[in-house]
RNA sequence: CGGGAUGUAGCACAGUCCGGUUAGUGUACCUGGUUUGGGACCAGGGGGUCGCGAGUUCGAAUCCCGCCAUCCCGACCA
């Protein structure tokens, strides 16, 4: 399978993750430059993320909203950094309207339609929302406002990639308005703190939660917290952020409001977004060289059933004596597929959901009915074994739970196998070549940083908040040091990966 | 926008250098039969503006010129 002859070359492992969304029948690109389709398997997987992330939002005192999908010019020069930050790759409206070509063939767009001001469409909703968040605020008894928005957004992005990079991609976006500067904050790591417990838990991929550099900081953010993820290539993928605007936003749309003491101040704001990058990293984190192997959690269905039989008396005897395993899975909030389709052979079953990362796989054929057994594989060791049928529901219920500590405990010992510390730039730049997160000392300086990402490609993922693992089983904390570079005191060792 | 490559059936490709029968292979699809515990086999069948346009030639998938699209590597980024 293609698959399988693409991984053996190293340098085509972006081909075989192209190959493998397209053959999981995940997603495909789309006849408009940089977008994809979201095939229904794919988005299966999307809805499983999104509903869970919902439910914790909701959790955390949060609201769904929805604001437009065009922002007027005007609003997006407000802020300085952000339309810095997002100028080069915005979608423009300037018409509003087409009409028949002269010459007869298809349409033009009509000059006489022009805008008076052109509509962005939107790379992001901060300018959008504090636009109308300012007409909700003017006491500190408005605060805090706690909405989220699912959307859509369009960044024209030069390269793009499925899933990682795409001109249009969904995701969800928190904006939320605060009476206190503390209270922003700790609302922006609460999010962070979200975002790691889903996609560590839910995902079963690790991530190092951190703050980033001033140079990779979101464009109108005072602080970025991110949470960094490390894919099977060893490069490093940025899963999801939560920033602290400050009053950023707030000055530039006038959003102020009355304290407690009739006191005027500009109201404190966050903003957190993860998108469908996540199904990236679903897929480049756990997948094998058989296709995706996907965490229970997230799974569309959890178990796939394939029937082997000779005829329809066969077909018929296995029907009914599936219904009540299906019945009892189903019961035990397990979601069950059987595939009795008479068009397709086991094999081509087997591989079909192997492919698709289906987590565990029934088959059952004459032999089993002899023998009240089944044949039970799991997709994360591919093992197989052959198991009384009685008590299976409650068997795949605990393989299921299994399963989803194994392929995180699997993810979590590649991350640490590569991951370890360098002191010198020499040694730094000899190991960045494999791949994997390098702690290193680092200046803090916005100049050392930029040396590095030109001398070597990679670049400061985040400054860490926890403790990481390293392969020689060392603990890395907050020791102090000296640059790599510089030989300038460092306060602590910082992540350095190549990223997508 | 720079560097490299590729456009031939739904998909993956050969043929192009060196122009010459009716453009081929695998796979997928359709029909019939045999099969069914790891992507079945046999027989038959359908499907092509050879990316687009212009040129050279008796004759172009093949040579020349122009354009377009896609992919990879940079710059940009969730």
């Amino acid at each position: 399978m293609a698959l399988k002859e693409l991984t053996s070359r190293e340098e085509d492992y972006s081909q075989w993750y192209n190959n493998l969304v397209v053959k999981a029948d995940l997603a495909e690109s789309s006849a408009v430059r940089g977008c994809m389709v979201i095939k229904p398997y794919g988005y299966a997987i999307w809805e499983k993320i999104q509903r869970k992330l919902d439910d914790m939002f909701k959790e955390t005192g949060h609201q769904n909203a929805y604001f437009p999908l065009f922002i007027p010019k005007s609003f997006l020069s407000k802020e300085a950094d952000h339309v810095e930050g997002f100028a080069k790759e915005c979608a423009v409206v300037t018409h509003y309207r087409l009409k028949t070509n002269p010459n007869g063939t298809g349409v033009v767009v009509d000059p006489a339609a022009k805008l008076e001001e052109e509509l962005i469409v939107r790379p992001t909703s901060e300018t959008i929302i504090w636009n109308t968040y300012k007409n909700w605020i003017n006491s500190y008894r408005d605060l805090p406002i706690l909405c989220n928005q699912w959307a859509n957004v369009v960044r024209w992005e030069m390269r793009t990639r499925l899933f990682l990079r795409t001109a249009e991609f969904l995701w969800q976006e928190g904006h939320t308005a605060h009476a206190t500067s503390d209270e922003a904050m700790e609302e922006a790591k609460r999010m962070l703190h979200v975002y790691a417990d889903f996609v560590e838990n839910y995902m079963a991929v690790p991530v190092i939660k951190g703050v980033k550099s001033a140079n990779e900081r979101f464009a109108g953010a005072v602080e970025t917290f991110c949470i960094e993820a490390l894919m099977q290539d060893g490069k490093a993928l940025q899963a999801g952020t939560s920033h602290f605007l400050g009053q950023n936003f707030a000055k530039a749309f006038d959003v102020k409001f009355s304290d407690k003491n009739n006191q005027l101040d500009y109201v404190w704001a966050t903003s957190w977004g993860v998108s469908t990058r996540l199904m990236g990293a679903l897929i480049m984190a756990h997948s094998d060289n058989n296709g995706l192997v996907l965490p229970p959690n997230l799974a569309p269905f959890q178990v796939v059933i394939v029937p082997i039989y000779k005829g329809e008396e066969q077909l018929n005897a296995i029907n009914a004596k599936v219904e009540g395993l299906i019945c009892e899975l189903k019961s035990l909030g397990i979601s069950v597929k059987y595939d009795n389709a008479d068009n397709k052979k086991p094999g081509w079953k087997f591989s079909e959901y192997e492919l698709k990362g289906v987590p565990v796989r029934i088959a059952m054929g004459q032999r089993d009915m002899e023998n009240n057994t089944v044949e039970l594989m799991r997709r994360d060791t591919l093992e197989k074994e052959t198991v009384s049928f009685d008590g299976l529901a409650a068997r795949i219920k605990s393989l299921l739970e299994e399963m989803q500590q194994n392929i995180y405990k699997k993810a979590f010992d590649y991350r640490t196998s590569v991951t370890r510390t360098v002191d010198t730039y020499d040694e730094f730049k000899v190991e960045i070549e494999k791949g994997g997160f390098i702690l290193a000392h680092w200046d803090g300086t916005t100049e050392t940083e930029e040396k590095i990402k030109e001398d070597t490609k990679a670049t400061i993922r985040c400054i860490p908040m926890d403790e990481i693992h390293t392969a020689d089983g060392h603990v890395i904390g907050n020791e102090p040091g000296k640059c790599m570079v510089t030989g300038r005191p460092s306060a602590r060792r910082v992540v350095f990966a190549r990223a997508y």
